[in-house]
DNA sequence: AATGTTTCCGTAACCGGTTACAGGAATTCA
DNA sequence: TGAATTCCTGTAACCGGTTACGGAAACATT
């Protein structure tokens, strides 16, 4: 409750202001004697700096925001630990992180030394504002647009769905449908040329009866799956570009009584924390949101530094569990 | 880019800092030719005060932390709202809001003066653990089991339901279902309960068969619906305890060739922007989220202030749009 | 023993604001 | 016209930290 400053534990310490502010850094030039003492006594009294204080003190706002567009399909878990990543990279560099979702530019140069882009779309204006007031900022996501001006980070769609496909292919399958995000932008397009490219890959023709839109959300999922039954489509396996459509799929598949995946196989796109508990648990291509954010965190902090820095892919990987299977005829 | 402080301003309009600071925060006793003087160099120079600085000086944190919970049922545009109605009325306050994702209460002391708790769930350790530390704070949403404890301000569940439900026996009809969120919490138990209140005010039977579970999601709605249909249950209206759900409903309605309003009424709870812009326009329940927002964060001023506030319910308004339309036989 | 190095730490200025206090100018009052 | 007010604004201390600088010990070197 009562706030306690760096002077009350200099003096309980028996030390000074500035060595307690070095300890606190973990600056060299400290007795190690000292340096665990002083430890004690800021643990003891339950110290915790002012972070106002400090930012201050170092000239610097020493603070990046996280810019984030109003509308954004993706939901909260993904925003949620991929702003963990962020925070903790971040953090141990000595910078706070907030976030900015009314989106003010004027803001955002004001209050933080760089920005992190989420949700950039076509006509985003943000990219080019932030250009303008030389805010260095990277962005999350890419789109062709914006691509060639500014640094971004983003997950290898094209080889995620790549290899769910070919992951099918490999089981037997020969008709493999795709569930696509469809007009959501530059993320559903790259998907859908992965999963023509692992179609091509096993020699199989590309059937566009088998491109389905399922708007990036569970319903669509789910009523694209209707409707392909209803139209009688054949098929014995679908590679979705989400999670969330793959469980639509399965739950309108099940409905209509097929059995996953013996009659079905499904694979998702995100390996969403839920995805394992799913059942059946979800086959998936995990996109390492951590290992995005870290990266984007990375090279913020070097375009701060005044570094040119490039834009970057990041791996992707095939997490093969029960909702896949070998086709069986 | 380069940083204008309070200090530059005084100079260039020939006053001291002490005079930009008062102008800064409309403090009487400036006069209005050096006011207007002291703003128009502010604009013109771009000075954005900055808030560490202003913050410790201020001695307070002047940071109202929101804490939300990890996991949570709501979308992204229901906290956005929420997030911009706390953001203003704070801000003209002086504070500022950060949102704290990853809970931790040490640091939501350290760092604001109070705080708002988000989508508290019953086994929620947070009130009891701010309570202990004595940082004032008030919850958004209510369950039972802390309402007596702590403030609270929540939208009125129970009427919002009840008023739905009038709204379509008065439109004639007689069969009337309930899509629920199930074991969602505290809200849904409410809503539940201001259905039965408005069927029994018609002196309708309440038929348990006639409430559904739709998981307060869209897919949840559909199939919830889809089941329904497939058992053959009478029905002429849909009061659906959430918007998506509801969006849900009538889609699975009209994969199945039923109408809107024409054969099955629907109405749905919230508002959501894109009520009024679905097909066909959604006959809801507006729970004005601004104004929970603004009241939470008056109780929480208050609150910081030193006074015992009660808990608030913030009225709720039914909209009728065109998803709704009386009983044709 | 005198001098040169290191190592450790205290001192004081500073970051960009806010605010109590005091004093000069203008205004009102006797 | 002199005194008392009122208005406005400058001065300086302070918020809670960081850091350049310098000095006192302790140790090594000749």
């Amino acid at each position: 409750m009562a706030k306690v400053t760096i002077q009350e534990v200099a003096r309980a310490a028996g030390v000074s202001k500035g060595t307690v502010s070095r300890v606190l850094n973990a600056r060299e030039g400290v007795n190690t004697e000292t340096r665990s003492s002083v430890l004690d006594v800021m643990t003891q009294l339950g110290y915790v700096p002012d972070p106002g204080a400090r930012n201050l003190a170092r000239r610097g706002k020493h603070v990046i925001g996280l810019s984030l567009d109003g509308d954004d399909r993706r939901g909260n878990t993904y925003y949620g630990i991929l702003r963990d990543a962020l925070e903790s990279r971040f953090s141990s560099e000595g910078y706070s992180t907030r976030i900015f979702s009314g989106y003010n530019p004027a803001m955002l140069e004001a209050e933080s030394d760089g920005v992190i882009l989420l949700g950039v779309h076509l006509d985003d204006s943000r990219p080019s504002q932030l250009e303008a007031r030389g805010v260095p900022f990277v962005m999350v996501g890419h789109s062709l647009e914006h691509a060639e001006r500014a640094p971004w980070v983003d997950v290898d769609n094209i080889l995620g769905l790549f290899e769910a496909v070919r992951h099918l292919t490999k089981l037997g399958h020969k008709r493999i449908a795709h569930l696509t995000g469809a007009s959501t932008g530059q993320a559903s397009r790259q998907r859908i040329e992965g999963y023509r490219k692992g179609i091509l890959e096993a020699k199989l023709p590309i059937n566009n009866l088998l491109v389905w839109d399922g708007e990036f959300t569970e319903v669509g999922g789910y009523r694209a799956v209707r409707r392909a039954l209803a139209a009688k489509l054949e098929f014995s396996a679908i590679a979705a570009a989400s999670d969330e459509m793959a469980y639509g799929a399965i739950m309108a598949l099940e409905d209509e009584g097929l059995r996953i995946p013996w009659d079905v196989s499904v694979t998702g796109f995100d390996d969403l924390p839920s995805a394992a508990n799913f059942k059946p648990a979800l086959s998936t291509v995990r996109q390492d949101i951590t290992a995005v954010g870290i990266r984007a965190a990375e090279m913020l902090l070097e375009s701060m530094a005044g570094k040119k820095v490039s834009s970057a892919l990041v791996p992707v990987k095939l997490i093969v569990r029960a909702s896949s299977g070998a086709h069986t005829t």
